[in-house]
RNA sequence: GGCCCAUUGGUCAAGCGGCCAAGACGCCGCCCUCUCAAGGCGGAAACGGGAGUUCGAUUCUCCCAUGGGUCACCA
């Protein structure tokens, strides 16, 4: 297999970028603690269209290495996101593959050896240290921050430095002993005390850091579980993993992930970093910024369609200038160079945008199918006799939420209290004088019409205004008030007639009628 | 606080030493029009600051400022 190395254009000092065709392999590794994360789903998103774009596979495994945030029903909202949104992934948990099992609970018994291995080589070492030992040596500085809440700038107080090497000198037959007495253990990373690391990214370029800054983290806790860090390395290495994809938030782990690597004396991957995903205010994208779960923005009524082509814009960049994406569109164009470095803010107005691209894009059938439990919630009991294909196709190019909906239809269902003044217009030269007297004229003209159809109710109301001398408008506005009660509807006045059919058409008109009259 | 990263219009962003600095969302105006949308046309709106390097910096280097990330037996 051909391997060859660019170098990425944008003055990141020489990112190698393997761009072998047939092995690349990348993996979406979400630990199951909740529904799924516009954030993770893009990295999702990347994570799937690396591997596409360079012919290789995506490879689904779950993180259940905390039993302690595990949240039932997690997982399931992994696979329905997943699949909901079109990433299929080619290897994971439901549908095999040869690197399995895909559930890191279920690989339990690879991680100790392998960080026994690192013990008898000199990398790891056994600590013995108790969590009440440990929470001492964060004491000071947890008690001067303590006060602090999320917000309000940094909190006060250093930090320490971290675990002290407390373990890291005993003498091997002493932790050989005690580890073999039962005593309860973590098996920690070795770090070197002095030099640096340097590691490359394909999107952040050359990273170095300095040793000392490294921390001997815990690789198995004493639950016997791995920690995330080690179980990564383990499980993407093992599982062929190339492109090691992921949030930017872990940049800084990075060197401690290279240096286990370089201890196993396995090949490190490609590392992809991401720019995080924030929210309006320029903070971590969360809650109140409306919502932020993949189910969440769809029960808010926008298409995962939509959803998906929003978010893969955030942070990636195509180059040119075209903008609506399909998925497959998204796997031709989508570079690693195109990634960008600084944070993006998801902007609801752009997802509306897209939503409204999507939802005007969909043939009239597929919008009806989508709108009508929207629809439903306003007028429920199916609208009772409505003309729901064409309320649909009158929404269809207004709407670019579905949320809007209940909203936009609730006048179908009864008509509101309005305000007389609303007959008046000055644009459409129409005041409630003139309604009254129009009004008065097409109901005759409606009553006696023969089909209540669009072109038949188009046709009598134009026709009267020419009859009257009158501007289109100067029918159509009072009419549309009459019927609907409301400034701004979904279609124009021929739409609603159309949409409520002649009774409650009439119905509407007489009442109007008479509010004119009892006015004077 | 240490370390790491970032900084082009309000937002997403192109830009790879020489441009009157693309495009999109949003906003404003006009057209179309039976309201509102959709559509068409047009407009306002940006290189955080300071030193260098260079004939020439949005682009390269350094410093500062600001923002973010990270310092767990969480991922």
């Amino acid at each position: 297999m051909m391997c060859y190395y660019t170098m990425n254009p944008k003055g990141r000092k020489s990112a190698m970028v393997p761009t072998t065709t047939s092995s690349v392999r990348t993996r979406f590794a979400p630990s199951p603690t909740g529904f799924m994360h516009v954030g993770n789903l893009r990295t999702a998103l990347y994570e799937y269209l690396i591997a596409r774009s360079l012919g290789g596979t995506f490879v689904l495994r779950i993180e259940d290495t905390d039993r302690g945030r595990l949240v039932d029903g997690a997982v399931d909202a992994v696979y329905r996101t997943l699949a909901r949104v079109g990433l299929r992934h080619d290897e994971g948990p439901d549908v095999g593959g040869d690197f399995g099992p895909y559930v890191q609970s279920e690989r339990l018994h690879l991680y100790r050896p392998h960080a026994e291995a690192l013990v008898a080589a000199g990398h790891a070492y056994r600590c013995f240290c108790t969590k009440e030992r440990l929470e001492s040596l964060r004491a000071p500085a947890a008690s001067a921050g303590a006060a602090e809440d999320d917000g309000s700038g940094a909190a006060a107080g250093a930090f320490s430095a971290g675990y002290d090497r407390h373990c890291r000198d005993l003498p091997a037959e002493e932790s050989a002993r005690r580890a073999a007495a039962g005593e309860p253990h973590v098996i920690r990373q070795r770090m070197p005390l002095e030099g640096t690391t340097v590691f490359e990214d394909a999107v952040y370029g050359r990273i170095e850091v300095d040793d000392a800054e490294l921390e001997d983290q815990v690789l198995l806790k004493s639950d016997g579980f791995p920690t995330y860090n080690f179980a990564n390395v383990v499980d993407d290495h093992l599982m062929r993993i190339t492109h090691v994809v992921r949030g930017s938030e872990y940049l800084s782990s990075t060197p401690k992930y290279q240096l286990l690597y370089e201890a196993f004396g396995w090949k490190p991957p490609v590392y992809v970093h991401l720019p995080v995903v924030n929210g309006a205010d320029g903070k971590k994208l969360s809650k109140r910024h409306g919502a932020v779960s993949f189910e969440g923005l769809v029960d808010e009524g926008y298409l995962p369609e939509a959803i998906v082509n929003c978010i893969a814009l955030l942070g990636w960049s195509p180059g040119g200038t075209q903008e609506i994406f399909t998925l497959d569109g998204l796997c031709r164009a989508f570079r690693i160079d195109g990634i960008s470095r600084s944070p993006a803010v998801l902007d609801y107005d752009r997802l509306r945008w897209f939503n409204g691209e999507y939802l005007r894009a969909l043939a009239p059938e597929a919008f009806l199918a989508v709108a009508s439990s929207w629809i439903a919630r306003a007028l429920p009991g199916a609208g009772a006799g409505l003309d729901l294909s064409r309320l649909a196709a009158a929404l269809q190019p207004r709407v670019t939420q579905l949320s809007q909906i209940p909203g936009m239809v609730s006048f179908l269902k009864e008509l509101p209290d309005y305000d007389l003044r609303l007959f008046a217009n000055e644009k459409m030269k129409t005041d409630p004088a003139l309604a009254a007297a129009m009004l008065g004229l097409a109901e005759k003209e409606l009553a006696g019409l023969g089909e209540w159809t669009h072109d038949a109710l188009h046709a009598a109301l134009t026709g009267l205004a020419q009859r009257e001398g009158r501007k289109n408008g100067q029918v159509m506005w009072p009419v549309r008030i009459a019927v609907s009660g409301t400034e701004v509807t979904p279609g124009g006045a021929i739409e609603i007639l159309a949409v409520l059919g002649r009774d409650e058409s009439l119905r509407r008109i007489g009442m109007a009628r008479r509010k004119l009259a009892d006015a004077r």
